[in-house]
DNA sequence: TAAAGTATAATTGTATACAAGAATACAACT
DNA sequence: AGTTGTATTCTTGTATACAATTATACTTTA
């Protein structure tokens, strides 16, 4: 949980700073702290056992997400996400996730490849087990490392953000043994097309997976 | 250029954090600094006249941002942005301006819709004149504007800074004549839907609008 | 009692001090 | 000469101190 690379360079390895910053990122997205809620700095340094500094940073950074409102003078208040945000979310990624799988196709490579295969292999394990906290884990393995192949930081990082925005209500739709079954199928295709170098069926099946994503979740929203 | 607005809220209202954000972030976009260049923080401190505290913060939410590599215990590297990225850019915005088109001309206000054909009518203004720097600037007003009308604070986060970062070719852009006054009958055409209420040719404007403003700087880039 | 004003406390913003790690320069050695 | 080891310097990471602003509590006054 160090961080996920870009084309051999990391985010958020800073140790101390990294994981500050994405117990906040998580408090906020787990709903630990609500709309609304103020941030206080010296409350924050001491229940983390740091000081002011590096929690500031992590909270200006936080702010730049949007996940955070600063009121100069005043303070530091969530934003979090609402419902809207995330049914945007996945109007977004339902239009760009399918040209991240195209390009993924046009420039995987072959270790890239036989990780997907991997995460495919671990995700009918652990489906077949109902272990919903390691095919999260999996989904953001599959989903990022497509977005890693597709070589474009761009891609990357917007895409990367939005996933991880919605990982609680992903979290919700794979307890539902159905939904995690027919998650696999979605994965296994795109894999197949990925893998036989079929640009328009990879685009075209992960931009239905998207769609049938939000289809499962769109229950467990509000 | 304190910030812009969203629903009210402000970004970059602290005066000082804002104007060190803004200043470092052109830097870059401008080509101040380039790609590889390492930001020391004590002579950006020196530089800008305050300490390293307001420097560290602003270099963390670039970091987050992605125009600079921050290297535990080493520096914070300049990553700008190139080609590809700006490409890579433009294809996203080709995706998902259309939707922000349709969105805002759905839910944009009758104040909104007002200071979008005042927008247009300095654009005439300054058309005739050649003024490429006031050109830019209200470029900037009529997308941003679209973006916030469009009501999503993820079309209007994603795409601000896309907008944003592609702010120097499209500099290049406007210095020609027939570019800028192509811009102004776009701008026109889109903001003639949009006042009709017609969503769909909204959509399908800006999405050409994109794509030829894409057309007109594809041959400054490199 | 309600309102206004003031003093106090709390919190953020910034600067500085210190600690830890990395880069550099130079000397010693093979 | 090249390499290795060490000391020094430089830079970043963190903590703390102080300033400025805001919130709160209390008193005063009508």
């Amino acid at each position: 949980m160090a961080g996920f690379q870009i084309d051999g360079e990391e985010l958020h390895i800073h140790s101390l700073r990294g994981k500050i910053f994405t117990q906040l990122e998580n408090d906020i997205l787990r709903g630990k702290y609500k709309t609304g809620d103020v941030l206080n700095e010296t409350k924050l340094s001491n229940e983390l056992g740091v000081s002011r500094t590096p929690i500031r940073e992590v909270l200006r950074q936080l702010e730049l997400e949007g996940l955070v409102i600063s009121i100069p003078n005043k303070g530091t208040i969530v934003r979090g996400l609402t419902k809207e945000d995330i049914e945007d979310i996945y109007e977004i990624r339902v239009l760009i996730e399918g040209v991240a799988a195209r390009r993924a196709t046009e420039k995987i490579t072959t270790e890239q490849l036989a990780e997907l295969e991997e995460i495919i292999h671990f995700e009918e394990f652990y489906t077949t087990k109902n272990d919903v906290a390691h095919l999260i884990k999996l989904d953001n393995r599959f989903h990022e490392l497509i977005y890693r192949a597709s070589n474009s930081r761009l891609l990357l990082r917007t895409l990367s953000s939005f996933h991880h925005y919605v990982e609680m209500v992903r979290n919700e739709s794979f307890k539902v043994g159905v939904f995690a079954h027919a998650v696999l199928d979605e994965h296994r295709a795109i894999y197949s097309a990925i893998s036989e170098k079929n640009c328009e069926l990879a685009e075209v099946l992960m931009v239905s997976h998207i769609k049938n994503a939000f289809t499962r979740i769109e229950g467990s929203l509000q």
